[in-house]
DNA sequence: CTGAAAGCGCTTACAG
DNA sequence: CTGAAAGCGCTTACAG
């Protein structure tokens, strides 16, 4: 900078107010130093200017893993957002380990980042508290159970997708349904259950499969088991799409047609299931406004340095009907 | 730092050594900064250590896209090589956007890593020149196609890897098979060329099916086509997995069965297609290891603050069979 | 609109 | 083993 300065015979604050554009320069002494700037192919010190201003211009975001459509679409849709604000993205994963996420943890604490996003859930919530003092802004996001109230959190009105799957199955004329559930899902759940009560029904504990693993395999053995236990049932609510998947498999396996044996209906809506034979139902999840809002929220906090307003925004799933879903055959 | 200094009652270059342990410190001394430390609960600004040291302690990874088994296996694995030497992950994605690609290497040129590595291929070769002047080592890897030299890469062999494919149906004994092509995976078809022609066999033009992009359904439509071309194929290289998953969809759909009527081979070993039916045979890219070379590669360059050594590293690639392939029923 | 000064919070030689 | 000084490369008030 210094040399930028020497060339274009002023100091190096002009340099500063040139490339800062904060303060007014002479156009021509602006046109001097940007000569001097190409001609030394000078690139200012992001580091130097992190100290001095106190700002890394980086945001930190921590997911469980990055392998999954779910949380790849959230980084890619977070990385949009903080490039926008001309921010860097750092990245962390804790593959569902907690010790990874505390030792994470506690090196964001160092300043290294502007702001902090955390997507995941309760395997992190034991080291929240460690981000109790930290100097930047923290929110969470996609959260699903015991959404803590120490922090801002931008997630999903996970209920009511579990209740927008129940409303459309209801619409359709489903009575005898059931529900292949990952653990955690229970807000899911409970939203499905709400959209029969509406209408007198109930969805029975013995109509709900928990599945072993969520994986295409874990939703086979769930789906078998709720054509075991209810073999005139019409309809099938996965609590995730891949269990869904699953289920699609299980159907064609045991001869029921897809939708007119049985409607299935799955959850977030990944890319694949626009591909599977029929497309499935689901229930899509506002990733990218997610990551907006909970980006902005961060990034207005840094930007008055003040701390980031403790809110709760939960939004809403969408409906995606495909091919999957009709009414039952009685009806 | 001051005020931890002051309460222990030394100077800020003793808390500096205690920390770094660097120099040594009487116990005693060591024992009363450190009590300071935790009292105060001082954490040191990483950004000022960063301008004194010339060193962030974070590499930049650039990838097309973190969507894709194969591409989020990397970011993982890159992050544990890193996180193991101390450091942190910067990540941006191309999207397989020129532009976009040009704006992040132009960013990360501030110094804001001390090393980058670029994962992609042919849409980052025109902007690579941008780096020519990049004050930090930079290495290429999971370059297919137009392999840089002015850049050390770490890739995988995939001239061997068609091979493997092709010595493994050959070992089985089939001569009339087909190949389902992605762009820009030419040595992947070279090599498993060459391992018809060891046995004087040749996989002509016309067997070889380009696929419409990348996809389930693009795999379909290949494998529709090549057997179309050739009723009586008896096997079929996919270079792409996913491509070999519609083959499997076509093979079902035109009443042929896996690996009894037709034997299908894939490329990458992506997660999933352990979970077909049957399950996939494929070859199998060594995507740990060839995080962890990059990565070793330029985090040695940065130790001795020296260029990178430009090599060409070719990691082999390695077949793993599963159920899709089995001798031709002819033989 | 431009220049001289101080400071961001560390680390790295260099004396004691 | 510990202390005083200079410097990393910027930015931010503050005079002129």
């Amino acid at each position: 900078m210094q040399d930028v300065a020497d060339r274009a015979g002023v100091t190096k604050q002009t340099v500063s107010n040139v490339i800062s554009g904060r303060v007014p320069v002479r156009p021509e002494t602006a046109a001097r130093v940007r000569a001097a700037i190409d001609a030394l192919g000078y690139t200012p010190n992001l580091v130097a200017r992190s100290l001095a201003t106190g700002s890394t211009r980086t945001v930190g975001l921590l997911v469980p893993t990055v392998g999954g459509a779910f949380y790849a679409e959230m980084v890619e849709a977070v990385e949009d957002v903080v490039e926008e604000h001309g921010y860097h993205l750092l990245l962390a994963t804790t593959r569902l380990d907690g010790e990874r996420a505390r030792r994470h943890l506690a090196s964001l604490t160092s300043r290294s980042v502007d702001a902090l996003l955390i997507a995941g859930d309760r395997d992190l919530m034991a080291h929240l508290p460690l981000l109790a003092e930290a100097r930047f802004p923290v929110a969470l996001c996609a959260w699903e159970t015991a959404v803590p109230d120490d922090f801002p959190v931008v997630t999903v009105d996970y209920e009511h997708a579990g209740y927008l799957a129940g409303r459309h199955l209801r619409e359709l004329g489903h009575e005898r349904v059931a529900v292949l559930e990952s653990p955690d899902h229970g807000s899911r759940l409970a939203g499905f259950r709400r959209a029969f009560a509406a209408d007198g029904l109930t969805v029975p504990d013995h109509a709900v499969h928990r599945a072993a693993e969520p994986t295409v395999a874990g939703g086979v053995d769930a789906a078998r088991a709720a054509f075991a236990a209810d073999p005139e049932l019409t309809a099938v609510f996965a609590t995730h799409d891949v269990l869904a998947l699953g289920a699609l498999d299980a159907a064609k396996a045991t001869g029921r047609s897809v939708p007119g044996d049985l409607s299935v209906i799955g959850h977030d809506d990944n890319p694949e299931v626009r591909l599977t034979r029929p497309p499935l139902t689901s229930v899509a999840l506002p990733m990218r406004e997610m990551a907006r809002q909970a980006v902005d929220l961060l990034l207005r906090a840094v930007a008055r340095s003040g701390p980031v307003v403790n809110s709760l925004h939960l939004l809403r799933p969408e409906l995606v009907v495909r091919e999957s879903t009709a009414p039952p055959r009685s009806a």
